[in-house]
DNA sequence: GGCTTTCATGTAGACAGCCTACACAGCCCG
DNA sequence: CGGGCTGTGTAGGCTGTCTACATGAAAGCC
């Protein structure tokens, strides 16, 4: 998968991962992983820095613990949060439905 | 529509367009909207640009022509592009199916 | 007891692609 | 005769993803 084929949309992956339960970010590259079926594998460069810009935004919220002596920062859905995700799947439906129509063959 | 949803799928959208019949730069900005219902609106800064690196990819070849006075670059789909145009909508295709996937709700 | 792998977080810098803003020019319409 | 449409193009900026690096503790293996 290219590179930059997500710009703009791994927020949305990011956000519909956290959803159901907060999860921290290593276990977020595995859930995504698993949710794409092995097509996604973010770089921790990659999914860190998505992290704090979500929560800098005001979509996530963090909290700090420790399991079996390793620290772990979990991320949760806010409420702000959860309208954003709700906008960016009418969002995707949208984008989607626009490219499948110009690729023609849809 | 985001700025920068179309990252990495503009490429396709050109290829896609000029397929069953070659067009200038203008005219595939507005085929692109037509096509796109009205969602797409790409201004020209971002479209010539891409135009030539197509161009340069061996994707696309260029004549120049006049009509009314007015000089037109029309692109073509060479025998490359029209392979790369197949290989884009494919991955398109499991890319929206993974991004799909991943949101849920698909 | 040492070595590698896995878990876990994070920063720095490079790169690419789309954007805004600008520039030029001829035609047409009011 | 001014503004809008057609038509092509460049310069510079922004931003998000990537690669590469840095740190550290636990677990498993030989």
């Amino acid at each position: 998968m290219k590179a930059d084929a997500l710009r703009g949309h791994l927020d949305s992956l990011i956000l519909a991962v956290v959803e159901k339960q907060p999860l921290h970010g290593y276990a977020i590259i595995e859930a995504l992983s698993v949710r794409s079926g092995g097509e996604l594998d973010l770089p921790t460069g990659t999914i860190y820095p998505a992290l704090r810009r979500l929560e800098k935004a005001g979509y996530l919220d963090s909290s700090w613990s420790e399991v079996g002596g390793r620290k772990r920062r979990t991320y949760e859905l806010s409420p702000a949060g959860r309208s954003a995700l709700a906008a960016h799947r009418q969002e995707w439906r949208t984008f989607s439905q626009v490219v499948s129509g110009v690729l023609g063959e849809a």
